[in-house]
DNA sequence: ACATTGACCTGAGAGC
DNA sequence: TGCTCTCAGGTCAATG
């Protein structure tokens, strides 16, 4: 789930229940999670220490601490964020907990492992080691980046919104969405747009993820006219009904309507 | 250099 | 019921 429409609402979720209260223990730490950085560190400087505010890039998640620095959260495919008191509330995964002087505790579960946590002195050297790409929600990245990133790239188009290193944020199933909106095939190349193309699905990325991230990325609050909610098995297109298609597009499973996003130019 | 593939983990659901 | 197989919204190293 984790793509940027969650993460936002995850650091928001963050904002709104763990900042300035003093963290007093790391009662829970699954090393297998941990990039860059030892238990003993990660235990070190968060103890006695309190967020202080957030920020976000593309799927990472940014912590600011007290004394300085930044706590990293990256999700992976299926993790999320908790905060809770009771024990029962415990989510089912949990592989990093933060305990406040509340008794409350902060939860990152990730079913499978495949997110990360990590320290950085700041999100700005994160984001430039990582070499991710502006963030596409950010005002600076315009039509014209946007257009600059499709024409470098010799890869599908859905391959190109994935890209991480040019723009960050999309993932598959956004990915999906923004170019069922826009009406254009996943597989056509990005280079080959176009102009008019290209226009039509930068506009339909802005609006998706700002609907989406409207919507508490939750799909079951999204218009009538998405995909996300009917992207399973038996999904039928939610504009012209037709059944929905798959394609392996760079090893990831695009879902589509063949009616609605023709490779050819012309009819949609 | 660039794009694509397979590995990394674990669990849910389908099919037998 | 229980087993096996496939698949899952991400990223990275290895491969072509």
């Amino acid at each position: 789930m984790p793509e940027l429409p969650d993460v936002e609402v995850f650091r928001r979720y963050l904002n709104s229940t763990s900042l300035h209260s003093t963290i007093t223990a790391l009662p829970l730490i699954d090393r297998d999670m941990l990039a860059g950085v030892s238990s003993a560190k990660l235990k070190k400087t968060l103890t006695g220490n309190r967020f202080t505010g957030t920020a976000r890039h593309g799927k990472y998640l940014f912590a600011q601490m007290d004394r300085g620095g930044v706590l990293v959260l990256h999700f992976g495919m299926t993790g999320f964020l908790k905060y809770f008191k009771n024990s029962d509330s415990e989510p089912g995964h949990p592989r990093l907990e933060i305990a406040f002087s509340d008794g409350y505790r902060l939860a990152c579960d990730a079913q499978r492992k495949l997110g990360r946590i990590s320290l950085a002195a700041d999100a700005a050297s994160f984001v430039r080691g990582k070499k991710l790409g502006p963030d596409v929600l950010d005002k600076d990245f315009d039509r014209k980046a946007f257009a600059e990133c499709l024409r470098g790239s010799r890869a599908a188009v859905k391959s190109a919104l994935m890209n991480q290193h040019d723009m960050a944020g999309i993932g598959n199933v956004y990915s999906d969405e923004i170019l069922f909106q826009a009406g254009v095939h996943p597989a056509l190349k990005a280079s080959r747009l176009k102009d008019g193309q290209v226009r039509t699905l930068y506009s339909a990325m802005k609006r998706v993820l700002a609907t989406a991230v409207e919507r508490r990325a939750d799909p079951g609050k999204f218009p009538a006219s998405y995909l996300v909610p009917r992207r399973g098995r038996d999904g039928n297109c939610p504009k012209c009904g037709a059944a929905l298609k798959s394609a392996k597009i760079s090893g990831r499973t695009a879902r589509y309507c063949p009616r609605c996003q023709k490779k050819s130019a012309g009819t949609g």
